[in-house]
DNA sequence: ATAATACATTCCCATATCGGCATGTGTCAA
DNA sequence: TTGACACATGCCGATATGGGAATGTATTAT
């Protein structure tokens, strides 16, 4: 019978992707294993971390999608399953129109600055 | 000459774009004011949300630089920058090449198995 | 001047987060 | 079998976070 109320602090990094690359560490670790797939202490000699710290990394990162493993004796390879970004890639697209809105009235006013400077040659120190 | 170490738990939310779209709020409030500037209260009846934390929101996203305002009497303006998202935007898209590598080995492999099927046709439950 | 309006800020609380350290767990080597 | 090795997991401490409620601060209306 307990009204259990929920009170959520932050959206949990394990339940989207974009949480899980707000952290600088993970998006190092995406960018190293884009290219190619390494094992875990590979990652650790490149981020200036101790393992556990990376595994834990790994953990968030391969939770929502974002890396994927293959094991070979004990060495676990990772590496970036790409696929996993383009929604996040998708999102900041939607935005795309609106930047090139801003940076076109950006243009058209440096366009009617450069005529009116036209119209007044060396207009020194205006104001 | 005390050796502080300093403990971040995790890198601010102030800090950059990143940790501020992490947040889902954030992301609609962003979507909804990309087209149009509106005051906190329009904001606020869109998203079922209290003022104060609707305010919160918009403090991190103006940090960060992904919104801007404008005073109007007792009224306060929001709009996104969309030329703040677009590091988000450019940093996602260093991944393009490695989904599209993704997508054309899955088409390659498509195609094998098609031709692999047309040479053997009707290889019921095979397996 | 007083009240109402539109936001911002502060405080509190429960929870999430990250890093380091210690401790598992599974695999290969001697 | 016993170690060494490669990672994963658990625990701890310091800090960050978001929401609600209360309060502060301009600005407009009466």
């Amino acid at each position: 019978m307990g009204m259990y109320y929920h009170v959520m602090a932050r959206a949990s990094t394990t339940s989207d992707a974009f949480n899980a690359v707000a952290e600088p560490r993970r998006r190092e670790i995406l960018t190293l294993l884009a290219g190619q797939e390494r094992p875990v202490a590979e990652i650790v000699a490149h981020l200036h971390l101790e393992q556990p710290s990376v595994s834990k990394h790994l953990r968030v990162l391969r939770n929502v999608g974002l890396v994927r493993t293959r094991c070979v004796g004990r060495q676990k390879f990772y590496r970036t399953d790409a696929e996993a970004i383009r929604p996040l890639h998708e999102w900041t697209a939607t935005f795309e129109r609106y930047w090139r809105h801003q940076l076109n009235r950006v243009k058209e006013r440096a366009e009617q600055t450069a005529r009116k400077s036209n119209q007044t040659p060396n207009p020194k120190e205006e104001s």
